[in-house]
DNA sequence: CAGCAGATTGACT
DNA sequence: GTCAATCTGCTGC
C-alpha cells in the first residue's frame, strides 16, 4: 500500500538520527475535522533531539515535567508543544518508552488540502509550510494533538518516496544557540535544494554516502 | 508568585 | 542585519 501508515517498529528503532533521515519523503497527515478535509504534506526537513545527553533537548539531564512527559512515551507518539507565545511545534517521539528521543518536523511540501491550509490565515503567506511553526498552523496542529498515537486516526505518517541518499543534506540544528557545542552537531536533515525547506541557504554538507559535487551546490534555484 | 527564556515568524532598517 | 509579538512552563524566591 502506498498510503500505509508507518508501523510502530519504524519509530522504536534506537537511532534517532537514522529515523530523522528516514522521515524525509514520508507524508504527514492530519485527519479532517470541523467540515474540513484532511491535510497533508511531504516531510522535507527534520531535526533530531537525542534525549538526556543532548543539551538542546527538553529532556536534557533526564528532565521530566508535565510538558516533557510526552517525550517518554513509546516511539510513534506525537509531541506537540507551544513556544514564543504563538507557535506550536510538531515532533515525533522515537525509541522505546522512557527513552526521551524526539524529532522536530521543520518543513513540509504541502500536497493535500491547500485551500484548508490557506484558510488558517487572514492573509496566507506564499509558502505555507516552510517552518516548524508555520506547518503546525497550516495543518491545524496544536496541543490537542500532544500525545496522539501516530498509529491512530487523528494524525499519522504515511509511507512515501524516500529521497536518494545523495539528495539528503545535513547540518547544525536551528534556534538552539543556548545549547553550546550541541548546537553544532549536524542533526538537522533536509532534502537538498528543496524549495519548501525552511532555510535554503544554510550550510550544507554531503552525507557520508554522498560524493561532494563540484562547484554549484549552493546555486539558487530558478 | 514574579521573572524570564524560549526547537519562531514577519516586519522593518 | 535587528527586533517585537505573545504566553507558557519553569525556576527561584
Amino acid at each position: 500500500m502506498s498510503n500505509a501508515k508507518l508501523p510502530r517498529d519504524f519509530y522504536t528503532r534506537a537511532s534517532v538520527l537514522a529515523i530523522a533521515r528516514d522521515l524525509l519523503g514520508q507524508r504527514l497527515v492530519v485527519a479532517g475535522a470541523g467540515g474540513r478535509g484532511r491535510v497533508a504534506g511531504i516531510i522535507v526537513e527534520t531535526e533530531a533531539y537525542r534525549g538526556p545527553q543532548d543539551r538542546a533537548s527538553h529532556a536534557h539531564g533526564g528532565r521530566r515535567t508535565a510538558r516533557t512527559e510526552t517525550m517518554y512515551r513509546i516511539g510513534g507518539t506525537a509531541y506537540v508543544y507551544f513556544v514564543y507565545g504563538m507557535h506550536h511545534q510538531f515532533n515525533v517521539v522515537t525509541n522505546v518508552a522512557d527513552v526521551p528521543h524526539a524529532i522536530l518536523v521543520r518543513a513540509l511540501e504541502p500536497v493535500e488540502g491547500l485551500a484548508s491550509m490557506r484558510r488558517r490565515w487572514p492573509a496566507p503567506p506564499p509558502v505555507l509550510t516552510n517552518g516548524p511553526g508555520k506547518l503546525c498552523r497550516a495543518l491545524g496542529i496544536d496541543r490537542a494533538l500532544d500525545g496522539a498515537d501516530l498509529l491512530g486516526d487523528r494524525v499519522w505518517i504515511e509511507r512515501g518516496a524516500p529521497p536518494a541518499p545523495r539528495a539528503i543534506a545535513r547540518g547544525p540544528r536551528i534556534g538552539i544557540d543556548y545549547a553550546g557545542p550541541w548546537a553544532a552537531r549536524p542533526w538537522r536533515f533536509w532534502i537538498r535544494g528543496n524549495p519548501f525547506a525552511s532555510r535554503r541557504d544554510a550550510p550544507a554538507r554531503p552525507t557520508a554516502s554522498a560524493p561532494r559535487l563540484p562547484g554549484r551546490a549552493a546555486r539558487p534555484r530558478g
